[in-house]
DNA sequence: TATAAGGAGGTAG
DNA sequence: CTACCTCCTTATA
Protein backbone atom coordinates (compact mmCIF):
# COMPACT_ATOMS: atom_id res chain seq x y z
CA UNK A 1 0.00 0.00 0.00
CA UNK A 2 1.25 3.37 -0.93
CA UNK A 3 1.48 6.00 2.23
CA UNK A 4 1.84 9.30 0.03
CA UNK A 5 4.11 11.72 2.10
CA UNK A 6 2.29 13.62 4.94
CA UNK A 7 2.64 16.98 5.14
CA UNK A 8 0.58 20.00 6.71
CA UNK A 9 1.55 23.12 4.62
CA UNK A 10 1.91 25.75 6.92
CA UNK A 11 3.43 28.07 4.27
CA UNK A 12 5.12 30.78 5.56
CA UNK A 13 5.84 33.33 2.95
CA UNK A 14 9.00 35.16 2.48
CA UNK A 15 9.27 37.97 4.23
CA UNK A 16 12.04 40.32 4.95
CA UNK A 17 13.14 39.17 8.56
CA UNK A 18 13.32 41.89 10.63
CA UNK A 19 12.77 41.85 14.54
CA UNK A 20 8.91 42.32 14.02
CA UNK A 21 8.76 39.32 11.79
CA UNK A 22 5.97 37.54 13.61
CA UNK A 23 3.47 40.47 12.34
CA UNK A 24 5.48 40.12 9.10
CA UNK A 25 5.09 36.65 8.95
CA UNK A 26 1.75 36.43 9.65
CA UNK A 27 0.22 39.13 7.56
CA UNK A 28 1.83 36.75 4.77
CA UNK A 29 0.80 33.87 5.61
CA UNK A 30 -1.40 32.96 2.50
CA UNK A 31 -3.63 29.76 3.19
CA UNK A 32 -4.62 29.92 -0.78
CA UNK A 33 -1.08 28.72 -1.15
CA UNK A 34 -1.63 25.32 0.52
CA UNK A 35 -1.90 22.74 -2.01
CA UNK A 36 -4.69 21.21 -3.39
CA UNK A 37 -6.91 23.40 -1.40
CA UNK A 38 -6.03 22.57 1.47
CA UNK A 39 -6.21 18.92 1.21
CA UNK A 40 -3.67 17.88 3.33
CA UNK A 41 -2.20 14.08 3.47
CA UNK A 42 -1.84 13.32 6.68
CA UNK A 43 -0.14 10.75 8.76
CA UNK A 44 -1.54 7.67 9.16
CA UNK A 45 -2.13 8.85 13.32
CA UNK A 46 -4.23 11.52 11.87
CA UNK A 47 -5.96 9.51 9.80
CA UNK A 48 -6.74 7.27 12.14
CA UNK A 49 -7.71 9.65 14.59
CA UNK A 50 -5.07 10.80 16.90
CA UNK A 51 -5.59 13.93 18.28
CA UNK A 52 -2.05 14.58 19.61
CA UNK A 53 -0.26 13.50 16.44
CA UNK A 54 1.92 16.08 15.19
CA UNK A 55 2.80 16.45 11.18
CA UNK A 56 5.79 18.02 9.83
CA UNK A 57 5.37 20.48 7.74
CA UNK A 58 8.27 20.08 5.07
CA UNK A 59 8.29 21.38 1.29
CA UNK A 60 11.13 20.86 -0.74
CA UNK A 61 12.45 23.10 -3.19
CA UNK A 62 11.99 22.63 -6.59
CA UNK A 63 9.78 20.55 -5.38
CA UNK A 64 11.43 16.95 -4.98
CA UNK A 65 13.69 17.15 -1.36
CA UNK A 66 16.59 14.92 -1.90
CA UNK A 67 15.97 14.56 -6.11
CA UNK A 68 19.70 14.67 -7.02
CA UNK A 69 21.38 14.42 -3.62
CA UNK A 70 19.73 16.26 -0.86
CA UNK A 71 22.55 15.66 1.47
CA UNK A 72 25.44 16.89 -0.81
CA UNK A 73 23.65 20.45 -1.52
CA UNK A 74 23.39 22.97 0.50
CA UNK A 75 20.87 21.22 2.83
CA UNK A 76 17.52 22.17 2.41
CA UNK A 77 16.24 22.96 6.14
CA UNK A 78 13.27 20.78 7.38
CA UNK A 79 11.61 21.39 11.10
CA UNK A 80 8.30 20.55 12.28
CA UNK A 81 6.75 24.10 11.87
CA UNK A 82 9.48 25.42 9.90
CA UNK A 83 7.83 25.57 6.80
CA UNK A 84 8.96 27.69 4.03
CA UNK A 85 6.86 26.27 1.35
CA UNK A 86 6.49 26.94 -2.42
CA UNK A 87 3.09 28.31 -3.81
CA UNK A 88 1.46 25.43 -5.97
CA UNK A 89 3.80 22.75 -6.43
CA UNK A 90 3.49 19.91 -8.48
CA UNK A 91 1.80 17.22 -7.77
CA UNK A 92 2.96 15.78 -4.62
CA UNK A 93 5.32 17.97 -4.18
CA UNK A 94 5.57 18.02 -0.82
CA UNK A 95 7.65 15.78 0.99
CA UNK A 96 7.18 14.51 4.42
CA UNK A 97 10.38 14.46 6.16
CA UNK A 98 9.98 10.90 7.58
CA UNK A 99 7.61 8.93 5.63
CA UNK A 100 4.47 7.98 4.95
CA UNK A 101 1.05 8.69 5.25
CA UNK A 102 -1.87 6.01 4.37
CA UNK A 103 -3.74 8.10 2.64
CA UNK A 104 -4.46 11.95 1.99
CA UNK A 105 -7.43 13.23 4.34
CA UNK A 106 -8.94 16.65 3.59
CA UNK A 107 -8.74 19.18 5.95
CA UNK A 108 -9.35 22.56 6.45
CA UNK A 109 -6.88 25.12 7.16
CA UNK A 110 -8.41 24.80 10.58
CA UNK A 111 -6.26 22.06 10.81
CA UNK A 112 -3.23 24.11 11.37
CA UNK A 113 -4.70 25.62 14.28
CA UNK A 114 -5.59 22.39 15.70
CA UNK A 115 -1.96 21.98 15.59
CA UNK A 116 -0.79 24.50 16.56
CA UNK A 117 -2.91 24.25 19.80
CA UNK A 118 -1.00 21.84 20.80
CA UNK A 119 1.98 24.33 20.86
CA UNK A 120 2.27 26.94 23.41
CA UNK A 121 0.47 30.31 22.59
CA UNK A 122 1.95 31.86 19.41
CA UNK A 123 3.50 35.66 19.39
CA UNK A 124 1.22 38.40 18.92
CA UNK A 125 0.68 37.54 15.11
CA UNK A 126 -2.78 37.64 13.12
CA UNK A 127 -2.72 34.06 12.32
CA UNK A 128 -1.79 32.00 14.90
CA UNK A 129 0.80 30.66 12.61
CA UNK A 130 4.43 30.15 14.10
CA UNK A 131 5.65 32.23 12.00
CA UNK A 132 8.77 32.34 13.71
CA UNK A 133 9.87 28.71 13.18
CA UNK A 134 10.27 30.32 9.23
CA UNK A 135 13.63 30.29 8.69
CA UNK A 136 14.66 32.36 5.40
CA UNK A 137 17.43 31.99 3.11
CA UNK A 138 18.80 35.58 1.99
CA UNK A 139 16.67 36.24 -0.98
CA UNK A 140 19.82 37.22 -3.19
CA UNK A 141 20.01 34.22 -5.09
CA UNK A 142 17.13 32.91 -5.90
CA UNK A 143 13.52 33.75 -5.09
CA UNK A 144 12.84 30.64 -3.51
CA UNK A 145 13.04 29.87 0.00
CA UNK A 146 15.13 27.93 1.79
CA UNK A 147 13.66 25.22 4.31
CA UNK A 148 14.07 23.57 7.31
CA UNK A 149 15.30 20.57 6.83
CA UNK A 150 14.29 18.25 9.45
CA UNK A 151 16.14 15.24 7.94
CA UNK A 152 19.42 16.74 7.75
CA UNK A 153 18.72 18.39 10.92
CA UNK A 154 18.37 15.28 12.96
CA UNK A 155 20.63 13.55 11.03
CA UNK A 156 23.45 15.78 11.89
CA UNK A 157 22.12 16.11 15.45
CA UNK A 158 21.72 12.07 15.66
CA UNK A 159 25.32 11.67 14.21
CA UNK A 160 26.69 13.55 16.49
CA UNK A 161 24.82 12.13 19.44
CA UNK A 162 25.87 9.20 18.55
CA UNK A 163 29.66 9.37 18.50
CA UNK A 164 28.97 10.67 22.10
CA UNK A 165 25.89 8.74 23.12
CA UNK A 166 26.54 9.16 26.52
CA UNK A 167 25.70 12.98 26.52
CA UNK A 168 22.39 13.20 27.65
CA UNK A 169 19.37 15.38 26.73
CA UNK A 170 20.12 16.34 23.31
CA UNK A 171 22.37 18.90 24.45
CA UNK A 172 23.78 18.41 20.99
CA UNK A 173 20.85 18.98 19.07
CA UNK A 174 20.37 21.36 21.29
CA UNK A 175 23.79 22.94 20.10
CA UNK A 176 23.07 22.54 16.91
CA UNK A 177 20.04 24.51 16.79
CA UNK A 178 21.59 27.35 18.39
CA UNK A 179 24.77 27.25 16.64
CA UNK A 180 25.43 29.96 14.27
CA UNK A 181 28.13 28.52 11.95
CA UNK A 182 24.98 26.46 10.82
CA UNK A 183 23.22 29.88 9.80
CA UNK A 184 26.06 31.24 8.47
CA UNK A 185 26.44 27.80 6.00
CA UNK A 186 23.03 27.88 5.17
CA UNK A 187 22.52 31.94 4.88
CA UNK A 188 19.75 31.40 7.40
CA UNK A 189 18.27 33.59 9.19
CA UNK A 190 18.65 33.20 13.25
CA UNK A 191 16.04 31.06 14.40
CA UNK A 192 13.36 32.33 16.09
CA UNK A 193 12.60 29.17 18.00
CA UNK A 194 12.58 30.88 21.64
CA UNK A 195 9.72 32.69 20.71
CA UNK A 196 7.11 29.78 19.85
CA UNK A 197 8.45 27.99 22.77
CA UNK A 198 8.48 31.36 25.00
CA UNK A 199 11.99 32.12 24.56
CA UNK A 200 14.05 28.85 24.93
CA UNK A 201 17.35 31.27 25.07
CA UNK A 202 16.57 32.14 28.72
CA UNK A 203 15.48 28.58 29.73
CA UNK A 204 16.96 26.75 27.21
CA UNK A 205 13.97 24.53 26.46
CA UNK A 206 13.73 23.28 23.02
CA UNK A 207 12.77 19.70 24.21
CA UNK A 208 9.52 20.17 22.07
CA UNK A 209 11.17 20.76 19.55
CA UNK A 210 13.14 17.30 19.67
CA UNK A 211 10.04 15.50 21.06
CA UNK A 212 8.13 16.64 18.47
CA UNK A 213 10.37 15.95 16.21
CA UNK A 214 11.49 12.27 17.22
CA UNK A 215 8.19 11.26 17.85
CA UNK A 216 7.27 12.52 14.58
CA UNK A 217 9.64 10.11 13.19
CA UNK A 218 8.86 7.28 15.43
CA UNK A 219 5.08 7.30 14.07
CA UNK A 220 5.86 7.01 10.81
CA UNK A 221 8.25 4.19 11.39
CA UNK A 222 5.49 2.75 12.88
CA UNK A 223 3.34 3.38 10.10
CA UNK A 224 5.14 2.15 7.33
CA UNK A 225 6.20 -1.21 9.27
CA UNK A 226 2.26 -1.73 9.69
CA UNK A 227 1.75 -1.33 5.96
CA UNK A 228 4.99 -3.01 5.15
CA UNK A 229 4.51 -5.36 7.71
CA UNK A 230 7.99 -5.08 8.79
CA UNK A 231 10.27 -4.45 11.71
CA UNK A 232 10.89 -1.52 13.03
CA UNK A 233 14.73 -2.68 13.06
CA UNK A 234 16.26 -2.70 9.40
CA UNK A 235 18.77 -5.38 10.99
CA UNK A 236 15.78 -7.50 10.79
CA UNK A 237 14.49 -6.83 7.75
CA UNK A 238 14.87 -9.68 5.20
CA UNK A 239 16.04 -8.64 1.59
CA UNK A 240 12.79 -8.90 0.33
CA UNK A 241 11.79 -6.44 2.95
CA UNK A 242 14.89 -4.41 2.33
CA UNK A 243 13.37 -3.71 -1.07
CA UNK A 244 9.98 -2.89 -0.21
CA UNK A 245 10.69 -0.40 1.99
CA UNK A 246 13.18 1.33 -0.93
CA UNK A 247 10.48 0.84 -3.17
CA UNK A 248 8.13 2.27 -0.45
CA UNK A 249 10.52 5.41 -0.09
CA UNK A 250 11.10 6.05 -3.92
CA UNK A 251 7.31 6.13 -4.34
CA UNK A 252 7.32 8.45 -1.58
CA UNK A 253 9.49 10.86 -2.58
CA UNK A 254 8.59 10.59 -6.40
CA UNK A 255 12.27 9.40 -6.93
CA UNK A 256 13.16 8.31 -10.20
CA UNK A 257 12.63 4.61 -10.10
CA UNK A 258 15.59 2.07 -9.53
CA UNK A 259 15.99 -0.37 -12.45
CA UNK A 260 17.15 -3.76 -11.14
CA UNK A 261 16.22 -3.02 -7.73
CA UNK A 262 17.03 -6.62 -6.75
CA UNK A 263 20.16 -6.57 -7.87
CA UNK A 264 21.17 -2.96 -7.11
CA UNK A 265 20.47 -3.45 -3.57
CA UNK A 266 21.13 -6.81 -2.79
CA UNK A 267 21.07 -6.51 0.76
CA UNK A 268 18.90 -7.80 3.76
CA UNK A 269 18.35 -5.72 6.49
CA UNK A 270 21.92 -6.03 8.37
CA UNK A 271 23.51 -5.12 4.77
CA UNK A 272 21.50 -2.40 3.94
CA UNK A 273 21.65 -0.80 7.70
CA UNK A 274 25.75 -0.89 7.32
CA UNK A 275 25.65 0.67 4.10
CA UNK A 276 27.16 4.24 3.83
CA UNK A 277 26.34 7.23 2.00
CA UNK A 278 28.52 6.66 -0.64
CA UNK A 279 27.56 3.12 -1.40
CA UNK A 280 23.79 4.28 -1.38
CA UNK A 281 25.08 7.04 -3.91
CA UNK A 282 27.45 4.78 -5.72
CA UNK A 283 24.50 2.55 -6.53
CA UNK A 284 21.99 4.65 -7.23
CA UNK A 285 23.54 8.08 -8.28
CA UNK A 286 19.83 9.99 -8.22
CA UNK A 287 17.89 8.66 -5.44
CA UNK A 288 20.81 6.97 -3.31
CA UNK A 289 21.45 10.20 -1.18
CA UNK A 290 17.62 10.25 -0.05
CA UNK A 291 17.39 6.52 0.42
CA UNK A 292 20.39 7.15 2.66
CA UNK A 293 18.79 10.10 4.33
CA UNK A 294 15.49 8.33 5.40
CA UNK A 295 17.38 5.04 6.37
CA UNK A 296 19.08 7.16 9.04
CA UNK A 297 16.21 8.77 9.65
CA UNK A 298 14.60 5.50 10.42
CA UNK A 299 17.40 4.44 12.55
CA UNK A 300 17.57 7.65 14.64
CA UNK A 301 13.71 7.18 15.62
CA UNK A 302 14.25 3.81 16.47
CA UNK A 303 17.44 3.81 18.22
CA UNK A 304 16.23 7.51 19.89
CA UNK A 305 13.02 5.73 20.83
CA UNK A 306 12.15 5.80 24.43
CA UNK A 307 12.52 2.20 26.15
CA UNK A 308 9.16 2.12 26.76
CA UNK A 309 8.01 2.93 23.23
CA UNK A 310 11.13 0.67 22.20
CA UNK A 311 9.94 -2.62 24.18
CA UNK A 312 7.00 -2.75 21.83
CA UNK A 313 9.51 -3.77 19.41
CA UNK A 314 12.55 -5.17 18.13
CA UNK A 315 13.64 -1.87 17.91
CA UNK A 316 15.02 -1.89 21.09
CA UNK A 317 17.93 -4.10 19.94
CA UNK A 318 19.15 -0.70 18.36
CA UNK A 319 19.76 0.72 21.48
CA UNK A 320 22.39 -1.65 22.33
CA UNK A 321 23.50 -1.45 19.15
CA UNK A 322 25.57 1.85 18.50
CA UNK A 323 24.46 3.48 15.11
CA UNK A 324 27.96 4.74 14.65
CA UNK A 325 29.03 2.16 12.99
CA UNK A 326 26.57 2.45 9.45
CA UNK A 327 27.33 6.41 9.44
CA UNK A 328 28.78 7.16 5.81
CA UNK A 329 31.66 9.15 8.13
CA UNK A 330 33.61 5.87 9.24
CA UNK A 331 33.76 5.00 12.28
CA UNK A 332 36.85 6.79 14.27
CA UNK A 333 39.18 4.28 13.13
CA UNK A 334 41.58 7.13 12.75
CA UNK A 335 41.37 9.22 16.12
CA UNK A 336 41.40 5.94 17.91
CA UNK A 337 43.75 3.15 16.50
CA UNK A 338 45.37 2.32 19.55
CA UNK A 339 41.83 2.73 21.01
CA UNK A 340 42.01 -0.70 23.68
CA UNK A 341 38.64 -2.73 22.69
CA UNK A 342 36.46 -3.47 25.40
CA UNK A 343 39.38 -3.97 28.06
CA UNK A 344 38.22 -6.64 30.36
CA UNK A 345 37.42 -5.82 33.82
CA UNK A 346 38.09 -7.77 36.56
CA UNK A 347 34.74 -8.70 38.20
CA UNK A 348 32.67 -7.32 35.73
CA UNK A 349 31.40 -9.22 32.74
CA UNK A 350 32.84 -9.16 29.55
CA UNK A 351 31.77 -6.77 27.19
CA UNK A 352 31.20 -8.77 24.00
CA UNK A 353 30.35 -5.61 21.57
CA UNK A 354 32.02 -2.25 21.76
CA UNK A 355 30.74 0.65 19.95
CA UNK A 356 30.35 -0.98 16.71
CA UNK A 357 27.96 -4.08 17.37
CA UNK A 358 30.57 -6.24 16.30
CA UNK A 359 28.48 -9.23 15.49
CA UNK A 360 26.46 -7.49 13.27
CA UNK A 361 28.13 -6.83 10.13
CA UNK A 362 29.85 -9.79 7.87
CA UNK A 363 33.01 -8.94 6.72
CA UNK A 364 32.17 -8.42 2.76
CA UNK A 365 30.21 -5.65 3.87
CA UNK A 366 33.07 -4.31 6.18
CA UNK A 367 34.63 -4.54 3.11
CA UNK A 368 32.46 -2.64 1.22
CA UNK A 369 32.05 -0.26 3.65
CA UNK A 370 35.78 0.53 3.64
CA UNK A 371 36.29 0.15 -0.41
CA UNK A 372 32.96 3.17 -0.31
CA UNK A 373 35.57 5.33 1.56
CA UNK A 374 38.24 5.57 -0.44
CA UNK A 375 39.09 9.09 0.50
CA UNK A 376 39.91 7.35 4.25
CA UNK A 377 40.84 3.71 3.84
CA UNK A 378 42.42 4.35 -0.23
CA UNK A 379 45.52 3.31 1.14
CA UNK A 380 44.68 0.28 2.94
CA UNK A 381 42.03 -1.06 0.12
CA UNK A 382 40.90 0.35 -2.99
CA UNK A 383 38.96 -0.95 -6.20
CA UNK A 384 40.72 -2.23 -9.03
CA UNK A 385 37.81 -2.50 -11.04
CA UNK A 386 34.69 -1.95 -9.65
CA UNK A 387 32.36 -3.18 -12.44
CA UNK A 388 33.78 -6.73 -12.31
CA UNK A 389 33.82 -6.35 -8.04
CA UNK A 390 37.45 -6.69 -7.71
CA UNK A 391 39.25 -4.94 -4.77
CA UNK A 392 43.00 -4.76 -4.05
CA UNK A 393 44.07 -4.63 0.24
CA UNK A 394 46.76 -2.68 0.05
CA UNK A 395 47.22 -2.73 3.63
CA UNK A 396 46.72 -5.76 5.17
CA UNK A 397 47.60 -4.96 8.57
CA UNK A 398 45.41 -2.20 8.73
CA UNK A 399 42.15 -3.81 6.97
CA UNK A 400 42.60 -6.42 9.78
CA UNK A 401 43.31 -4.18 12.82
CA UNK A 402 40.16 -1.88 11.54
CA UNK A 403 38.11 -5.69 10.64
CA UNK A 404 39.40 -6.46 14.94
CA UNK A 405 38.13 -2.93 15.98
CA UNK A 406 34.42 -3.26 14.34
CA UNK A 407 34.24 -6.74 15.45
CA UNK A 408 36.17 -6.47 18.96
CA UNK A 409 38.38 -8.91 17.78
CA UNK A 410 41.99 -7.75 18.98
CA UNK A 411 43.88 -10.55 18.01
CA UNK A 412 42.74 -10.25 14.71
CA UNK A 413 45.31 -10.02 11.93
CA UNK A 414 45.07 -10.41 7.84
CA UNK A 415 45.92 -14.79 7.94
CA UNK A 416 42.81 -15.18 9.68
CA UNK A 417 40.93 -12.36 7.81
CA UNK A 418 42.16 -13.80 4.78
CA UNK A 419 40.53 -17.29 6.04
CA UNK A 420 37.43 -15.75 6.23
CA UNK A 421 37.62 -14.38 2.70
CA UNK A 422 38.56 -17.75 1.22
CA UNK A 423 35.32 -18.96 2.74
CA UNK A 424 33.22 -16.81 0.68
CA UNK A 425 34.31 -18.60 -2.07
CA UNK A 426 32.57 -21.75 -1.15
CA UNK A 427 29.44 -19.97 -0.46
CA UNK A 428 30.51 -17.58 -3.39
CA UNK A 429 30.66 -13.98 -2.25
CA UNK A 430 33.49 -13.93 -3.60
CA UNK A 431 35.48 -15.82 -6.21
CA UNK A 432 39.37 -16.14 -6.80
CA UNK A 433 40.29 -13.76 -9.29
CA UNK A 434 40.99 -14.82 -13.10
CA UNK A 435 45.01 -14.11 -12.60
CA UNK A 436 45.75 -15.09 -8.78
CA UNK A 437 47.30 -12.11 -7.89
CA UNK A 438 48.17 -11.01 -4.24
CA UNK A 439 46.21 -9.30 -1.66
CA UNK A 440 43.25 -8.95 -5.03
CA UNK A 441 39.78 -10.78 -4.17
CA UNK A 442 36.43 -10.34 -6.48
CA UNK A 443 33.38 -9.91 -5.36
CA UNK A 444 30.78 -11.84 -6.86
CA UNK A 445 27.79 -10.71 -8.58
CA UNK A 446 25.39 -9.34 -6.87
CA UNK A 447 27.81 -8.89 -3.89
CA UNK A 448 30.03 -6.34 -6.06
CA UNK A 449 27.00 -4.01 -6.75
C1' DT B 1 59.06 -13.85 4.51
C1' DA B 2 54.53 -12.82 3.24
C1' DT B 3 50.77 -14.60 1.34
C1' DA B 4 47.49 -18.25 -0.71
C1' DA B 5 44.83 -22.12 0.04
C1' DG B 6 42.24 -24.95 2.68
C1' DG B 7 41.42 -28.54 6.66
C1' DA B 8 39.67 -28.76 11.17
C1' DG B 9 37.85 -27.56 15.63
C1' DG B 10 35.77 -23.91 18.46
C1' DT B 11 32.61 -20.05 19.57
C1' DA B 12 28.65 -17.07 19.80
C1' DG B 13 24.28 -15.52 18.37
C1' DC C 1 23.09 -23.51 11.76
C1' DT C 2 25.72 -19.70 10.25
C1' DA C 3 29.54 -16.86 10.19
C1' DC C 4 33.18 -16.38 11.53
C1' DC C 5 37.67 -17.16 14.68
C1' DT C 6 41.70 -19.68 15.48
C1' DC C 7 45.31 -22.73 14.50
C1' DC C 8 47.47 -25.46 11.48
C1' DT C 9 50.02 -27.42 7.22
C1' DT C 10 51.54 -27.00 2.67
C1' DA C 11 52.62 -24.46 -1.44
C1' DT C 12 54.29 -20.48 -3.91
C1' DA C 13 56.29 -15.97 -5.25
Amino acid sequence: MFYPREMTPQIVPAGVYTPDAFTSYADNFDLSLLPCDGEVPLSPADSQGSPDYIPTTIFAEGGLLGKGDAWTQPEPIQFPYFGVGLPSPPQEPILGVFSPSPSPVTVESTTIKQELALLPPSPPDSCGVPSPFCVKSEPSESDTEACIDLDSFLQKSLETIDAQPKRQDHQLLREYLQDTTFQKKHNLKPLALESLFGGWGARGDIEPVISLALEHARRDVQATCATLNISPDPQQWTAEQVRSWLQLTIDQFNLPPVENLETTFAEDGPGLYQMSEEEFISRAPQVGGTLYAQLEIWKAACCDAPQTQASTTSAGNNLAWSPESSHSAEPSDDEDEEMPVAPAVEGAPVQKSNRHGSSHIHLWQFLKELLASPQKHGTAIRWLDRNKGVFKIEDSVRVAKLWGQRKNRPAMNYDKLSRSIRQYYKKGIMKKTERSQRLVYQFCHPYCL
